[in-house]
DNA sequence: TTGAAAGCGCTAACAA
DNA sequence: TTGTTAGCGCTTTCAA
């Protein structure tokens, strides 16, 4: 199968270069449908595709798009970030150039560079979780960035709504009827873990509960983390422990689950618990399923791509948008258990710890 | 910031474009140092970058690789794929396109035109889980298939060693005492389900353990349906029942832990399980953690890159390589718990049934 | 309505 | 050692 060109076409129509570029690309010019007919025909019956690589030098524009990430193409985080992304730019009839740097400065400086030099139409930079960053030199103008912002400005940027999550996540909560909600958080994204503590303020305080310090705790954000934080949440006495959890992720959410076991407590009817990020595989397969807060990663992935593209409107040309994080309800939430409504202290709770007994529910 | 040509770098360096173009591409032209040097000065003053479509169109190589997928850029299973093949791209200087087709056939032919319209230098066709597919229509020659196989060959190819790690994975549990081993299979991956089966057979073989069919159970491949295979399974009176569980992949394992808790059952104590994928964020953070069979999703993606570039050999044009899928050793298998030794038989537990009592361990 | 000609930015043969 | 020339395959004036 040897390239056809267009002068083959060209050739088989009985009509110039010319001709055939017009008729195939032009549906307004002043060319008889027969002769367009008769040119489609041809490059139909030849299999003619034409170079992307000429017109891309001829026309200056590439139909091409430069995505450039830390390390969303190679974990499970935020796979679907990409198909929004790339979806978006099939859409638009354009094909997207994936660079993964790893997060290695040399590899991204390399990567714009090349990306370039490839003349894409347009740029973007994609964070594995929402973060603040400094803009890398040499990003086009234009550049968008996806799940991250860049200190400076400059740039049109999407980031999850995390405030407005931890408040939804918190409101389930709530609505279920529990007034002692901890806050499982984490120093390990700072961004985020501040945004969501001040939705989980915001809605307290809405809800008339005060703020129990000992309730918020941090963990690093793994199922071992969260195990650790909820040991010393479930550590409290029983009229100061809690009896929801909002987690700062899905994964912790699984250690409380671990802890909440081995104390022969069981999720939902002992204890309620409220995820984030609506991991893929992980939490709709927990026992019981795991209610928490989507991270809108296709939607954002979609957007930065239309934004990039030009086929969405953004407002001004630094803003930052801000993606819904939609509650996603499982069956980890429930009403508090009864037996700890109301402090009668008739046995000294407050006064035991963990190491003195056993499980003291 | 303009676009700097090769004959503003010329003009700049007081010569030819054509000496710039030698100068900076061919170390071993007949430049003099003094010439190479002082063009190389003007080029990095200019900020000069060859622009690849010109040298792309001119030299009919592109430096740019087409990497099809079902699936793999959006879903957790197999992103490390990706990782391996854009690392191994990046270090041969080629940048690659990322088209994720959806299992859409009409998706999936647009985009081997538009890549081959790119006139990429290479192309992958990449699958997310291990199959045997008809090739599809367009793929230029030498495309290297990966994670799947094309039915009628012709194409070079990489997949996971599943007979060998099915082997793995149940001598783990032999190793470690096991007699009773049963297989949680699927229906819904049947190339590695069989593969992993003779690997289960050949082993049970080898120690000398005869094959029982009632612990060869089929499932969904989800946490769900590994629950509910494990059901099935620990129904059985304790004298057949298994003492250790081969799960197709770590989702069902998931469901075996959370079978076993509800029976009060402790996996490691009581029951031994080996799961496969080691699937990120998953295997590894259970309670205890898995032991399982890793798929060499980055080295396959290596591989089929270093192949489908020329940088290794593959052996004939239409060999399929088998990647070895390491044991990864967690906390997930013991020996067989004491009580269930031999079959002394005073209480006639093979005639009770689940449905007759408690738990009956 | 169509074709000729120029040129996008680069490389490579050939000539000087 | 270096420059001239041609041409990769396409699009787009401009002229016929």
């Amino acid at each position: 199968m040897v390239k056809v060109r267009i002068s083959d076409v060209a050739a088989a129509a009985g009509v110039s270069a010319s001709t055939v570029s017009l008729a195939l690309n032009k549906s307004d010019a002043r060319i008889p449908d027969s002769t367009r007919q008769r040119v489609r025909e041809a490059a139909e019956a030849l299999g003619y595709a034409p170079s992307s690589l000429a017109r891309g030098l001829r026309t200056q524009r590439t139909r091409t798009v430069g995505l450039i990430s830390d390390q969303i193409a190679t974990t499970p985080f935020a796979g679907r970030m990409l198909a929004g992304a790339q979806d978006a730019a099939r859409e638009q009839g354009h094909l997207v150039f994936l660079v993964d740097t790893q997060g290695d400065a040399v590899i991204e400086q390399d990567a714009i560079a090349a990306l370039s030099a490839q003349q894409v139409d347009a740029m973007i930079y994609a964070c594995m979780w929402h973060q603040v960053i400094p803009a890398p030199q040499g990003l086009p103008a234009g550049t968008v960035f996806l799940d991250c912002r860049p200190e400076e400005g400059g740039y049109r940027s999407v980031v999850p709504d995390d405030r407005a999550g931890g408040m939804a996540a918190v409101r389930e909560l709530v609505a279920a009827g529990h007034r002692r909600i901890a806050y499982l958080d984490t120093d390990d994204s700072p961004i985020a873990s501040t945004l969501r503590y001040e939705g989980y303020r915001a809605v307290l305080a809405d809800a008339g509960i005060e703020l129990d310090p000992a309730l918020h705790v941090r963990a690093e954000t793994s199922a071992m983390g969260g195990r650790a934080g909820a040991e010393a949440l479930l550590d409290l006495p029983v009229d100061r422990r809690p009896t929801g959890i909002f987690c700062f992720n899905d994964r912790m959410a699984i250690g409380v689950y671990t802890a909440a076991h081995h104390r022969g407590m069981e999720i939902l009817r002992d204890l309620s618990v409220v995820g984030y990020d609506d991991q893929q595989l992980v939490a709709a397969e927990q026992d019981p399923p795991l209610t928490t807060i989507a991270l809108p990663h296709y939607d954002m992935g979609r957007w930065a791509m239309e934004v990039a593209l030009g086929v969405r409107a953004s407002g001004e040309e630094d803003a930052t948008h801000l993606m819904e994080c939609p509650v996603v309800r499982r069956n980890s939430v429930g009403p508090p258990p009864a037996q700890v409504a109301k402090p009668s202290r008739r046995r000294a709770t407050h006064n035991r710890t963990a190491a003195e007994g056993g499980p003291d529910l």
